[in-house]
DNA sequence: TAGATTGTTAATCGATTAACAATC
DNA sequence: TAGATTGTTAATCGATTAACAATC
């Protein structure tokens, strides 16, 4: 057993769950700047909208214990969720493709703890090589295959143009790579055993759309 | 009865499948540019790594009809989901929080075909109003309220710092918007008729660091 | 002590997957 | 005709919600 954690987490949490746990994190950073030293989760379900055993089925997979007639206590839950994300170490990624949304994560990273932090940033476009943006330089594309062989870096955030992400995401894990946070529309094939996290943008604009066009019937 | 639409659709489309739809609309633009005239739904799900009967449920609520042994028509598909989505006809919307993230939607919005036009961005940053991105004026954040007065915009995207997303949130709502897409880590909380749409990039990479993490132990 | 809240087990709900008849 | 695929109905699976005992 090489389980560095603090916390009794549970081993496979629901992907619903992990996308609520950010939620809880940012709300408690909140309230603890008011000093708020217990929380129950009643008044968290309140707030985000949440029923509370959801809440408290939630937090249970950081491993944190309540109190009975007194919640959880606020620092240790942050501290435990941040250390069930991952969003206290560093985390660090590579990004293909400095156009306009991988510029803005550049940028984005500054401000927003993602958990994440872009090493460097990777462009064929001359003009954008030798940039800096966010504090992150943009590399030519072909030196991520020197700079990965004295780094391990684990993650690549891919946002190219469609028609190259198949290819440069199969390039990215000859580069060590083991998991890829997709932005690009298309749908990449990699060996299973590499994480493929895709977000595409018209998801969720097709979502808004379609029920604001269902509302106004 | 002011049904418009060429094909009778379901009238409440599950979540997944609304979010799936894209895929299967960038999908098909591809395919229909190699001139497939009929596709069928094991060929998409092979494709999309999808269940056969699952794509033929979620096609069914475009109101397309296929036929056995053939497949669907690949053109009247592409009509019938962008009809369906709403990618094809101008959803106007306004912005507000011209950042990194703002920036980047401006610019994307140029390339990628989310359904949305953004009429005019806003913010309160003096260096940034007058400027234009991706063919988008930056506008003084007040005159958000005299615009809003002369153009009928249903749609805001709320990329504004997290501390004023609810406040920003409100004026949107008083200026007519019925649907929010929220890129802030803030809960908003508005009347229960309009409709928010919450897009928050550290869900997703809350789910990528934790498969990470939990594949590497 | 009384009662609010945790934590767990059971019931419900909705989406995915399987089964199968209809059909081109 | 034979057989692949659609379209629908049933079974499964997983997440949410409800119920309730334990407890501070």
């Amino acid at each position: 057993m090489n389980e560095k954690r603090k916390y009794k987490t549970k081993s496979h949490a629901p992907e619903p769950t992990l996308k609520r746990l950010p939620g809880y994190l940012y709300f408690l950073e909140q309230v603890k700047e008011e000093g708020v030293l217990n929380i129950s989760a009643p008044t968290i379900g309140k707030e985000l909208d949440l029923d509370p055993t959801q809440v408290v089925k939630d937090l249970a997979v950081t491993g944190v214990k309540g109190k009975p007639r007194v919640g959880y206590n606020t620092y240790e839950l942050i501290h435990a969720l941040e250390d069930f994300l991952g969003f206290n170490k560093v985390n660090e990624a590579f990004l293909v493709g400095a156009g306009n949304l991988g510029s803005a994560l550049m940028a984005y990273q500054e401000h927003q703890s993602l958990g994440l932090k872009i090493l460097a940033a990777f462009d064929v476009d001359e003009a954008k090589i030798g940039q800096t943006i966010g504090g992150i330089h943009i590399l030519e594309y072909n030196k991520l295959f020197h700079l990965s062989g004295r780094l391990n870096v684990k993650i690549g955030i891919l946002t190219t143009p469609n028609h190259v992400a198949q290819e440069v995401a199969e390039d990215l894990v000859n580069c060590g790579i083991k998991a890829i946070w997709n932005f690009t529309s298309a749908k990449i094939n990699l060996p299973k055993e590499i994480i493929v996290q895709n977000t595409s943008m018209s998801s969720y604009a097709a979502v808004l759309l379609r029920r604001l066009n269902d509302a106004s019937l």
